[in-house]
DNA sequence: GTTTAAGCGAGACGGTACGTCAAGTCTTTGG
DNA sequence: CCAAAGACTTGACGTACCGTCTCGCTTAAAC
């Protein structure tokens, strides 16, 4: 799928310049105010180069986040599962607010109204990351740490809920005790038996 | 705080209308492509009349869900720890997703950008029900079905998390077996003995 | 024309506010931003005062200037033909324009639009105006100063013509030199003997 | 100064839409009712082009009678002076009131009130005329029709003047006859022997 | 002296148009 | 043929006044 001579080929340059321009201004007015029109005047660009290749404004802001965050399919195993999960809860935390003016709220709270792009949040940026955390569940599993019946869709559910939970009632992220606590809960719950 | 002498008051007709026309139109169109101009239009209510007393969209979506919602400050206490706390997590489930086209999702997305709306939507929604479950929690704590010393910020975050967690991530809300699941989760872990 | 049994018992106080209001109004801000909220605010007045009692912002301000400007049926006869012609047009003049900020060119400005208010306008101000002007042209002609068969209704055209001439091209009113050249070529017009 | 060179250009179908609803608007309604949106929705045209090329709704029906109007800087000389000055005050008697819904006389109203408008009216309207006009009256000065030191600022008042007398008063323009006899009664004036 | 109906202030109401903003599309010109 | 520039249509925004309409209160006339 090479392309062929006088194909169309993107400007990397308007690609760079559009999510620098795209970040400064998030930082700048925050995202509420970010519009297309703003982007295209401080990048140096027509409005019609980012209409080409993005098909909103959240789809930007998503590019911006994945090229930001922190890449790594394997997840971290140091024999600690209660600090494995939290710094992997801390990464998902790190890429949704980084900072108080940073995107990440932004675009989660405009992927709860375009399903389009909470598809696209959700597959470039959500489940990798879900899936990295099964696995570690699984080694666990397989380590003897978890039983081998353990409901992984509940501990994801109770481990990743609070952050969305705190999101949603601007709460502020938890920090690392309460982090540690829900961990510590989540684990007792998967661990102690069963009542009946 | 009665009206002073003279003072022109405010027409609970149009009140009344505004609120149907809302609810028409999120019904019909999505809490998305609802307009301030369309309430009017279909309320027969002139822009002036909204913009008076209420400050955005949101505001009058707020108004409808809490005019909606069920009332009641004494939480269920039926006995049945988990089946009592079951009831309280539906409760603030059906004032966010009745239905596919309720509006309840588009206000907590736009409550997520707009402070003033956040802050009037945990006061007037979320913080009430809060206290509740607090309260039903205390009264499980003095039946002996609670350790006194049980952690009841975690308890929230863990029990009310999966609900934010699962509309941010369009996964459709726990069913009543998952509930279940959760709910034995949690208890679990606040009664298991504590490591160490 | 007493009033009857029940009769409206208009509030002169509140005219009397609501005239002066209305100058003020104009002086601070001229005509044309004269608006009916700002009067009966200004006046301490209902807005329902204002319209039973005048038809149009114009009305009031007609009214205003009518109040304001100098009365007198009888034409002004010093023998001096243009002398008395001269104080007759600075009458209009000073109706019309005795400040910047005076409304009365607005007052021209709307009649030109609004047909009633226009009526109104000639039959208060002018028309009257206009009749003793040309009284005071017959008893020239009685006093032979002038021929019996001078066409007045062109010396009208022709003497008032430039007042509004000027007022149309924000020219400023004619000083009185010009009034004064303005005057002797329209009475030289209508004593010169006609060509044959 | 020719556009840069990747300037996107002013569109003259849109200006020849615009023009041509205000004209029929104007027909339709009268000059008062005339609004930016009816124009634009007639036209068929965002409000923001309109906004974005006249400052003012007067400053549409300023061009449409600029385009309409006839063009001609040389003065009409066929030797008959009245002839000539007739035909000159009846050009802008036409472009003012053509007809009963014509915008002209709106025009000249808006203008009294509006410093910039009447400034572009005068300009493009109104001077290159009296410039013609003069133009005529010093030919006849050379031509010994008219004395040297005839006050041709005198001239322009008296017979300009009476049509905007007329229209301030809403008293219909003045026809042929009367034209004639104004006319005569200023040449006359400029004429005849000064008293003294 | 009461009664009582009008005028009155206040201001909410349904509307119309305003002038602005940003969206997404289209057109022109240049590299 | 992509990209920049920016003009275009569209539609909603929030505001300003319009002229109308209830409200209670005040007040002068009629009884």
């Amino acid at each position: 799928m090479s392309p062929g001579p006088n194909a169309a080929r993107r400007s990397e340059s308007s690609r760079k310049a559009i999510l620098a321009a795209t970040e400064e201004l998030c930082r700048e007015n925050g995202y509420r105010k970010l519009t297309i029109e703003a982007i295209a005047a401080r990048a140096g660009v027509g409005k019609t180069t980012i209409y080409r290749w993005w098909p909103s404004r959240g789809a930007i802001v998503l590019e911006l986040l994945d090229e930001t965050a922190t890449v790594g399919t394997a997840p971290p195993n140091t024999g600690d599962l209660a600090a494995d999960l939290r710094a992997l809860l801390q990464e998902v935390i790190d890429i949704i607010v980084p900072a108080d003016t940073s995107p990440g709220v932004g675009l989660m709270a405009e992927s709860l109204q375009d399903p389009e792009l909470g598809r696209a949040l959700r597959e470039r940026l959500i489940e990798p990351r879900i899936e990295t955390f099964k696995q570690r569940l699984r080694q666990a599993q397989d380590a003897g740490q978890l039983p081998a019946d353990a409901d992984l869709e509940v501990a994801l559910d109770l481990l990743y809920g609070p952050i969305y939970h705190r999101l949603a009632l601007h709460l502020g992220m938890p920090d690392s005790d309460h982090l540690d606590a829900l961990i510590a809960h989540v684990l007792r719950a998967l661990t102690a038996p069963k009542a009946g």
